[in-house]
DNA sequence: TTTCTTATGTGACTTCCGTCACTTATTTTC
DNA sequence: GAAAATAAGTGACGGAAGTCACATAAGAAA
């Protein structure tokens, strides 16, 4: 048997071996290189989504242009967006994008709905994801209502673990729902304060506990 | 048999007798008054609920006391966040409180899970709730980054669909989380346009066309 | 009625942040 | 290596929205 689910899935190789075998044999693997549109305003899906490889952001975009990332479906979580569509038929204007070369399981619906029935785990882990979702969203409406640009930009800085990564102010900006000259005053800000030190497209981060002071 | 979940939440009454039966025998009906605090950071909570009548208020509030209402769950809903803490063990920190006063069925965790597994219709509509609520919250991220406070004030009064009602601009503050001064202030320019007219805790919506020319 | 409480009106000020308009570095590409 | 594209730095400005400080005003309670 096949184990690639269980492989980037850890929590679903409890299931049992007939529902283990089943998932398995019932996936189609498909690769998309970085940059495919997963979905957008008003498209089909047809199956459940699972991210095996690569990451996918998820975005909404204001009539004027600028946009704000909802959230980041990692490797090992699968998709709600399709979930939703799979299963309701809830209309949505968010967008996903591949950040990386991305590989995808897709589970067929008739497994999908087969699991759910009879799988109290494949279904918890469903819920979960579900569940993980709605927490971050209300999370990042709070930090959107109430804080400051410094505070969520020292904290993305801060969820970036590396001490140093490729980004550029644009980039941050479109992240943060902000504009890129805001950003960029504000990284000048935390370089002159030796948190940071700013390349070209590149950020160092030098004081992680100041950022995080910063944070807070 | 009785017919208190069917009366209130027709797409559930094209379950089967059977889990019908199982649903209306396993509820077990509750009534709070308004102001009852439904749940909050770190409460526990003992099945899946579902308001029969009345409504209850998602919000959350920020370090310096101002609020954000999330959502609200309105009759013939169910709560998603109960269900989440049922299913998973997310941590949330949003806090719900009836409005009105609210009578809930509550469906016992075991019955809650049979049907689950039983019933696509039962699983389709708790899915759906959760879709619904997605898609609420993303487009309140959207809104909150990306328009201005008058636009989400004039849609908060269309929202309204009286003619007139009762509201103090602290609440309104309170649910766009923002603060009095700048909601009173947008008022009055509402009403010098001759959009509304204002009284003591009373808002007339004189000119529903202009508000909505304001909210677009 | 008087007094309290709650709701609203407003001016003055500040700060954050978005917009515009350029400039100055780096890289790429021809 | 010159030209073009991309990234970043910055000053100037304006408007939106939060803060502070009172002034009314309308009900409720005593």
């Amino acid at each position: 048997m096949q184990k690639i689910i269980t492989d980037h899935f850890p929590e679903l190789d409890q299931l049992s071996e007939t529902n283990k075998k089943m998932l398995e044999d019932g996936i189609q693997i498909m690769k998309a290189p970085a940059g495919t549109v997963m979905f957008s305003e008003g498209s089909e899906c047809r199956g459940y989504v699972m991210l095996l490889e690569g990451n996918v952001r998820v975005q909404k975009t204001s009539e004027d242009g600028r946009e704000i990332v909802l959230y980041r479906v990692e490797e090992g979580e699968s998709c709600i967006m399709t979930t939703t569509c799979l299963i309701s038929d809830e209309e949505y204007g968010a967008e996903g994008i591949a950040e990386t070369d991305i590989t995808v399981a897709t589970v067929p619906p008739a497994t999908f709905n087969h699991l759910l029935g009879n799988s109290v785990k494949f279904r918890n882990f469903v819920f979960e994801v579900y569940a993980k979702r709605m927490s971050m969203l209300m999370m990042l409406v709070e930090e959107v209502v109430f804080k400051k640009l410094d505070r969520r930009l020292a904290q993305l800085l801060l969820d970036r673990k590396d001490a140093q990564f490729e980004i550029t102010h644009q980039d941050i900006a479109l992240e943060l729902g902000s504009v890129r000259e805001v950003v960029s005053r504000q990284l000048k800000v935390f370089e002159r304060q030796g948190l940071i030190k700013l390349g070209r497209g590149l950020i160092e981060v030098h004081d992680r506990s100041g950022l995080q002071a910063a944070a807070d």
